[in-house]
DNA sequence: TGACATAATGCAAATCTTTGCGTCTGCAAT
DNA sequence: ATTGCAGACGCAAAGATTTGCATTATGTCA
């Protein structure tokens, strides 16, 4: 798998910025790229985007913004409670999870690749002001 | 909130099917409907589904398939685990992952409204051809 | 270096999904 | 029954994503 100049700039887009945090989608990777890239195509983010989540190097994800989000994957994984009415995004530390994932692995012998759980609700304060 | 045409044909469409493994993209459901719906436009589909979503009749997830599916919320909870090379679905009780959502309910005073985790890795068969 | 195989990209078309806006329909109060 | 309102819908346009195919770039091997 050669490392295409595009899949250099996407890390680096994500590089500086908090793991934990930068989620972004396909748009907005595309839209940060145009400066440095004023004449690359958008179905080459996306293809890009799609060999390097199938390799493992991001991790694609649901956060209720209407369109899939793309994350770096670092050396700790983590997870997400995200609120459906404030859309606060709350980062829960794998230590959470891994005993659910090792159960489920060790019962029906699946290796889990999920890296990047989340999860809806509500938050504490918008349960209250309901 | 009324019940329109189009809302109750698709829960016909979910109707008689076993809740557990009637996942259907919106493409496949506006496709069913057409017969009985030959006029119907797909933005009143996209937008029945968006609603019963948000309404709760149906849980929207990503099952690897490319595009979301839809699938009835029935009375009791389930879960899957998704191979991503055969693409084999195994489907878990909701036994087997209440004790994290509780646990994360008490913890942080998170009210869950996920009601159906789709979780990737590789089967037992598959992990063994490898 | 030169030829070859493979991967990455561009481009255009096809799909899929969302959105704005005007119209239509069902329900309820009068 | 008539009116008024809100929700549902159609339609067309915009926007987002995927796909097929031709072209270009890169790495390998002789
Ligand atoms: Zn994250
Ligand atoms: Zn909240
Ligand atoms: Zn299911
Ligand atoms: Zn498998």
């Amino acid at each position: 798998m050669r490392t295409s100049s595009v899949e250099q700039l996407i890390l680096d887009l994500f590089a500086g910025q908090p793991v934990e945090t930068a989620h972004f989608t396909a748009q907005e990777i595309y839209l940060q790229l145009k400066p440095q890239l004023p004449a690359v195509n958008p179905s080459t983010i996306y293809r890009a985007l799609e060999r390097m989540t199938r390799s493992g190097k991001i991790s694609i994800s649901d956060m209720g913004k209407g369109a899939a989000v793309f994350e770096i994957v670092g050396k700790e994984r983590h997870h997400h409670l995200v609120c459906e009415t404030c859309h606060q995004v709350i980062t829960l530390s794998d230590d959470t999870i891994r005993p659910l994932f090792d159960e489920l692995s060790r019962q029906f012998g699946f290796e889990m690749t999920t890296n990047h759980l989340v999860l809806f609700g509500h938050c504490p304060a918008c349960r209250r002001k309901k």
